[in-house]
DNA sequence: AAGAGTTTCAACCGCCGTTCA
DNA sequence: GTGAACGGCGGTTGAAACTCT
């Protein structure tokens, strides 16, 4: 699987430099004398110069989204920043500290989920077994393309399904065990939204 | 007012995968 | 097929800004 360069997603040109493209480069570096290597500048460009950078504080919604996406992701700071239009993953990592990293923060952001409304009330978990099945059901029917693309093993369902807080990792769909999965960028929202599912059904069986 | 301590965030580093000659 | 160059990433650093005493 070969990886689609950054300049195709950018609608940037790539391969070789013509001899037009280089005259223009020595001519720019000869009139302002930019004593910048290439790395230096693309940072520069990507974190700081691109228009379509979203600078100031992250709004709660954004904040949300980054602590789910970091429980489900882990420090894939670019893939969380994918899913954040505007924000750079170096905006994203630097105050990681202060968006997810205390156990405070994290009950903070759980009680405010619909599995978190369960803990919060001092309700039992749910029954494993069922809400897993759900999941499982879900993923049978919304999923099944990527399931067989990406792999999906029990870790990946360990991490998930910690994030609702009444369901396990006892039974996971055993199409998905043994396999190694990735989650790609474009599949988080649908994860996401896999999880959300989970909580608002342990919800519904909890009633 | 000023020095110490803390926080913020842009920039750098090094590694790894991809591309290309 | 191969090696150098490049691009992208996560982790780290350090200077500036801010807060506290």
């Amino acid at each position: 699987m070969v990886r689609a360069p950054c300049c195709d997603k950018m609608g940037m040109k790539k391969g070789p430099w013509t001899e037009e493209e280089d005259q223009i480069l020595v001519s720019y570096i000869q009139t302002h004398g930019l004593m910048r290597c290439g790395k230096s500048c693309r940072l520069r460009w990507m974190n700081y110069l691109r228009p379509d950078i979203k600078r100031g504080n992250f709004s709660e919604e954004e904040e949300e989204a980054i602590i789910s996406l970091h429980q489900l992701l882990g420090n894939r700071w670019s893939a969380i920043a994918a899913r954040l239009p505007g924000r750079t993953d170096n905006e994203i990592k630097n105050p990681k500290e202060k968006k997810a990293s205390t156990e405070a923060d994290l009950e903070s952001f759980f009680l405010r989920t619909s599995a978190g409304a369960e803990r919060r009330a001092g309700n039992p978990p749910t029954s494993p077994r069922q809400s897993c099945s759900e999941v499982s059901s879900l993923t049978a029917t919304t999923a099944g393309e990527s399931a067989g693309t990406n792999g999906i093993n029990e870790s990946f369902w360990e991490d998930a399904l910690a994030m609702d807080g009444s369901v396990t990792s006892m039974d996971f769909p055993s199409e998905f065990q043994g396999s190694s999965f990735s989650p790609e960028e474009d599949d988080v929202d649908f994860w996401l939204n896999v999880l959300r599912d989970a909580g608002d059904m342990s919800e519904m069986l909890a009633s």
